[in-house]
DNA sequence: CGAATTTCAGTGGAACTGAAATTT
DNA sequence: CAAATTTCAGTTACACTGAAATTC
C-alpha cells in the first residue's frame, strides 16, 4: 500500500486518514507487546488500576472504553501472569474488586517504556510541538464524542 | 465509555487517541452508510476508479490500501448492484479491467454527499483552520508509513 | 524459471450483542 | 419489580495469510 498514490477524495477525508494511521498504530504497538505477554487492553486496564487503585470490572471497562464482555477475559489473563488479584466486594456481592500486585506495578512500568517507543515510531516524522498538537486535537474529537 | 475518565496515560497516548478516534469514525460513516448498499471500501474503489480512470483489481487495492484478496468480493458487489462492469484485458490477459459505469459515476456522487455529513458530524467540535491543521498531520504521518 | 493477477478458504484481533445467573 | 455486575457464547467488520490456477 502507498498511501501517496491513493484518490483525492480519500487523502483528504478526515475519517479515512484516522483510520489508516490506525492501522499502523495498532500494527506498531502490537509489534512491540510481541513477547510481553500482554496486549494492548492489558496494558490499559493495568494504567487505570495504577491510576485509580483497586476497581471493579465494570468500572475498569467504563474508564478504559473496553466491552464488559472482553474486561472479564482480560482480567483472567491479567490474573493468570500474577499482575493482578481478585476479591469480592464485601458492600456489594456482584462485584469483583480487581487489585494491581507489586508484580503488576513492575509490568506496568516496563509496558511504558514499550508503549513509548511504539510512540516515538509511530510520531517520527512530527516536531514535538506537532505531536502536541496533534494529540490536542485528537483529545478534543474523543471527548466531544465520549 | 467515557474517555474524559481514561487513565493520563492514555489520554496522553497518541495510539490510543487515534484508535478511540478510528472508532467513532468507522461508527458515524457506518451509521450514514447504512441502506446505500455500500461499505467504506466500496467508496474508496468507486473514487479511485473516477479519479484514475479504469483500472486492473491489483491497481485498485494499492491504490485505496485494500488488500487483493477483499477487492475480489468487493468487486463482485459492485457489479452486482450496476455500479462498475469488467473486462477482461487485451493487453494481459491475467487482469481483469474494472470500469465505473454511469450508474455508478451517480452512486458516487451520492455517496460523496453522505460521507461529506459524515465528516461534519464526526469535526464538529473543530474549527475549519483546526481541521486543515489535523489533517495536514495525520497526512503527513500516513505518507511517512505509506 | 520467477513474478504478477485473480480467487477462495480461512485466520486473528477487536468491538460488540444477547442472555443467563446473581445481587442490589 | 427494575437495575447493575459478571460471565459466556456468538457475531460482525476488517485486515490479512496461504494456496491454487492462470498468464506474463
Amino acid at each position: 500500500m502507498d498511501t501517496r498514490s491513493a484518490p483525492a477524495r480519500l487523502r483528504t477525508l478526515t475519517s479515512w486518514l484516522i483510520n489508516q494511521n490506525s492501522v499502523t498504530a495498532r500494527n506498531v504497538v502490537a509489534d512491540r507487546l510481541e513477547g510481553t505477554g500482554t496486549r494492548r487492553y492489558h496494558y490499559s486496564m493495568l494504567a487505570a488500576l495504577e491510576e485509580f487503585g483497586p476497581a471493579s470490572q465494570a468500572d475498569l471497562g467504563r474508564r478504559c472504553g473496553l466491552d464488559r464482555s472482553d474486561v472479564a477475559g482480560a482480567v483472567a489473563d491479567l490474573l493468570d501472569q500474577g499482575w493482578v488479584d481478585r476479591a469480592a466486594d464485601p458492600l456489594d456481592r456482584r462485584r469483583n474488586i480487581v487489585r494491581l500486585t507489586k508484580a503488576g506495578t513492575k509490568q506496568l512500568k516496563a509496558l511504558d517504556r514499550v508503549i513509548g517507543d511504539a510512540q516515538d515510531a509511530l510520531l517520527e516524522p512530527l516536531s514535538s510541538a506537532e505531536r502536541a498538537q496533534l494529540n490536542e486535537l485528537l483529545t478534543r474529537l474523543a471527548d466531544h464524542h465520549a
